[in-house]
DNA sequence: CCAACGTATTGACACTCGTCGATGTCTGCG
DNA sequence: CGCAGACATCGACGAGTGTCAATACGTTGG
């Protein structure tokens, strides 16, 4: 916990995957229930201020990655509750993970964040 | 539920109350516990796709405004789920209500969700 | 004043979710 | 090989949530 951040420095960021938007604005047209749900699901990922705090932690980072590691002192949850928060980050597509050695480094996705963000966008 | 619609343009929309930003962009600087707890409430609300349903009804209305009346059969849930649904919105700041009669007219809150909008801004 | 209507509230139920301790799995090291 | 460390998964528990039928409340119209 101690040499991780040296070794991020020396090492790629993480790929970003490639984020498809799910629904038109909001404000702007009619949402269809199939949308609705999957918006909701989103949604639901960012629900929660344990993984609010995680993705802040991510997002703010100054490699652009953590060691997941280094996420649990700050959030103040056990290693298995910090776990399953990012699994659920993760499968919102909000995160994305990869293992180095023993660790695994976790990284934001700011164009899933977008993508949420087009959601809310006011009417043109 | 017929004449409804034919009211609607005689009244004045629904006044929109001020809306306070809770936290900074997540991107942009580190997160508190109660900012964190304050935003996850918030998100919370868009969590459900009746609820978003409901939102994409109000804020696409042709007057600006819907009654309650109008709402159930588009949304397909019981009476009371509905009026359960829109008080966690007008709750959350995102609808605002008044009575009318025996009618009550919602109406969304464009600054409430450009709030929440604020909050996934990408680092500037 | 009473009946009818629109909306909110209550109570109950099944289900989901956040949490943690215990355990499993995999990697790197001596 | 065997041990120690990092992370994920499992099992269990309490709290919260979505749903509806039944009911209460408030307003309008006859």
């Amino acid at each position: 916990m101690d040499g991780t951040t040296v070794i991020a420095r020396q090492l790629p960021l993480l790929t970003q995957p490639p984020v498809e938007a799910c629904c038109a604005p909001l404000q702007a047209a009619p949402l269809a229930d199939a949308e609705a749900t999957e918006l909701a699901r989103r949604f639901a990922a960012l629900s929660d201020p344990v993984r609010l705090r995680l993705l802040n932690l991510l997002a703010t980072a100054a490699d652009g990655a953590m060691c997941a590691c280094d996420l649990v002192e700050p959030v103040g949850k056990s290693q298995p509750t910090v776990s399953h928060h990012l699994k659920i980050l993760r499968e919102a597509g909000l995160v994305v993970s990869e293992k180095r050695g023993t660790n695994v480094w976790y990284a934001a996705v700011p164009a899933a964040l977008e993508s949420l963000r087009d959601a809310l966008a006011p009417h043109p």
